[in-house]
RNA sequence: GCUGCCGUGGACAAAUUGGUUAAGUCGUUGCUCUUUCACAGCAAAGAUUGCGGGUUCGAGCCCCGUCGGCAGUACCA
């Protein structure tokens, strides 16, 4: 079995298509299958430089690595379309000597002025069995005619010669038995006046010659299977055509319709697997990774998208996923982009990853914001908070306080919790930490809940917030004595003092 | 407009292929744990399976109709 993914470097890749991506991948890990990357860029005016690159990072980031592809090699190469140019137009040819296409000559602005014309009469024009006898083409013109049009220099396209009255059957893998009247179908360009081939043509033709065995793309493809049956059978491959299988779309967090990208920036989530930067901002994105999630935890989230496994297991490492897959497990509606879902899968993920991997993804984030730790102190930071983040890049941000003094307290807690009445009580506290030997996390817990109960007069709930927002500045956090241990005594004590200067303050001015 | 696809709680989705009281996950709410938040565990609310007919002892699954959503309808992929 060999399968592809063939996108089109129009832009930064969609992650629609990064599901496309691995569903192809997955499948063919599955049953020990080859993957193809195909590069389609026949569309030189939308060709935008660098969207290749990107999306082989892409899918290396997501661990999905093509056997086959530009840059990669293979024996069916190359693997750009823009380089297999010369193959098509013989391909077109066979297709016009075999009676099943035909020149056009309708210039641009003919083919719009009908299309206006059907418009004003409320019709949809279509160039297709019914209309091509009275156009500009092959068709209607004599043999020397077309010669001397074709000899003139002048451009002109090659059309698919649909045939009339047929029943077209697609059996898809997902949808089962689809069937289009071939007399709906337009003639669609096989040959475009700049010499390049379309999408239609180049796939068919290059899906056969690289002996692709299972064609699974978007839902949006599905319209146009039936020509593509169709050339298959023009060219004589119809028992080496491959098995498709049509993706359900994604659809948009709320509302109706597919996800664009749009979306993205309107919500404020990513919905490219990597950041991307256009001379236009609008045009540029932020992506999955620089948002801060785990790749397994996109991939996983990915899978989920138009697929499950049937049983009620939810975490899948790729590995995992390549063993689970199956097509007839994938759904046939559309999947709603949940970023919750995803949010909750990459939180998965942090807590299921060790403290001495985790410390080493988080440092960056650390630096970057002029920290410095050694990786014990990474480490204890990271496990205390792994489970209160949801990305890697939360931990500095909610954490910063583990590695500069507390910038801003929780006002309204010490309104409620702290008692001007009490600092000669909190002082004997920091006097009882100072005098303190050991400090580890178990004698701080130990030692400070024995002054609690024993010395303090006080109640734990009196105690354990006021030392947690001196601390933190926050309610929200890890357990207050691991947290203490970690920032060691000194910053503990002098945390405390400025705290219960902090605190007398807010309640004076209350 | 035409053609095609799809339609199960707010979201995803299962249902041994026609067989009891329609799983589970996310989200929401509550409880437990507890010094907070989170995690974890437990529990609750939430569905006349888009709607209407039909076949059948029995329908989410089959048939007909209907409505809705989406996609395609380019010398774009």
């Amino acid at each position: 079995m060999r399968v592809r993914f063939a996108p089109s470097p129009t832009g930064a890749l969609h992650i629609g298509g990064v599901r496309t991506a691995l569903y192809n991948y997955l499948l063919a890990k599955k049953m020990g299958g080859t993957f193809v990357l195909r590069i389609e860029d026949t569309d030189q005016k939308r060709y935008v430089p660098g969207a290749e690159d990107y999306i082989l990072e892409a899918l290396r980031w997501c661990g999905i690595e093509p056997e086959e592809g530009p840059g990669i090699g293979g024996e069916y190469g190359p693997y750009r379309q823009s380089e297999r140019k010369h193959l098509y137009a013989d391909y077109a040819q066979q297709l016009v000597d075999s009676g099943n296409a035909y020149y056009a000559f309708d210039t641009d602005e003919e083919l719009t002025k009908m299309r206006a014309d059907y418009e004003a009469e409320k019709k949809v024009f279509k160039y297709d069995h019914s209309v091509r006898r009275q156009m500009n083409n092959s068709l209607t013109m004599d043999a020397d005619a077309v010669k001397a049009r074709l000899a003139s220099g002048e451009p002109y396209t090659i059309r698919l010669k649909v045939p009339t009255d047929e029943l077209v059957n697609i059996s898809d893998l997902v949808r089962d038995k689809v069937q289009f009247q071939s007399n709906e179908l337009d003639d669609k360009i096989m040959m475009k006046g700049d010499g390049m081939p379309t999408y239609h043509l180049a796939n068919v033709v290059d899906d056969h010659l690289m002996k692709i065995t299972h064609v699974i793309r978007g839902e949006e493809w599905l319209p146009s299977t039936a020509h593509h049956v169709l050339l298959y059978r023009a060219f004589g491959w119809e028992d080496t055509m491959p098995k498709f299988a049509h993706l359900p779309l994604i659809l948009k967090p709320t509302g109706k319709g597919k996800l664009s990208k749009r979306d993205g920036a309107k919500l404020g989530i990513p919905v490219f697997p990597l950041s991307w930067n256009d001379d236009k901002p609008e045009d540029s994105f932020v992506g999955f990774r620089e948002f801060g999630f785990d790749p397994g935890a996109v991939v996983n989230f990915l899978a989920f998208l138009g697929w499950n496994p049937g049983t009620e297991q939810e975490m899948f490492s790729l590995a995992e996923l390549c063993e689970a897959f199956s097509v007839e497990k994938i759904g046939k509606s559309g999947a709603r982009f949940d970023f919750d879902k995803a949010k909750w899968f990459n939180q998965q993920y942090l807590m299921a990853t060790d403290n001495a991997q985790l410390a080493k993804e988080v440092r960056p984030s650390v630096e970057a914001a002029g920290y410095t730790a050694d990786d014990d102190m990474m480490e204890s930071f990271v496990g205390m908070l792994k489970e209160r983040v949801t990305f890697i890049t939360d931990f500095v941000e909610t954490g910063y306080y583990f590695f500069e003094p507390v910038k801003a307290y929780e006002e309204k807690m010490i309104r409620k919790k702290w008692k001007p009445d009490n600092r000669a009580k909190f002082e004997e506290l920091s006097q009882f930490i100072t005098n303190m030997e050991d400090f580890s996390p178990e004698n701080v817990t130990e030692k400070v809940k024995a002054w609690i109960n024993e010395d303090s007069g006080m109640g734990f709930g009196a105690v354990l917030p006021i030392l947690r927002i001196a601390t933190s500045g926050t309610m929200k956090g890890p357990d207050v004595f691991a947290m203490m241990s970690l920032l060691g005594k000194e910053e503990v004590v002098s945390r405390l003092q400025k705290g219960y200067d902090a605190f007398d303050a807010i309640k004076n001015n209350a």
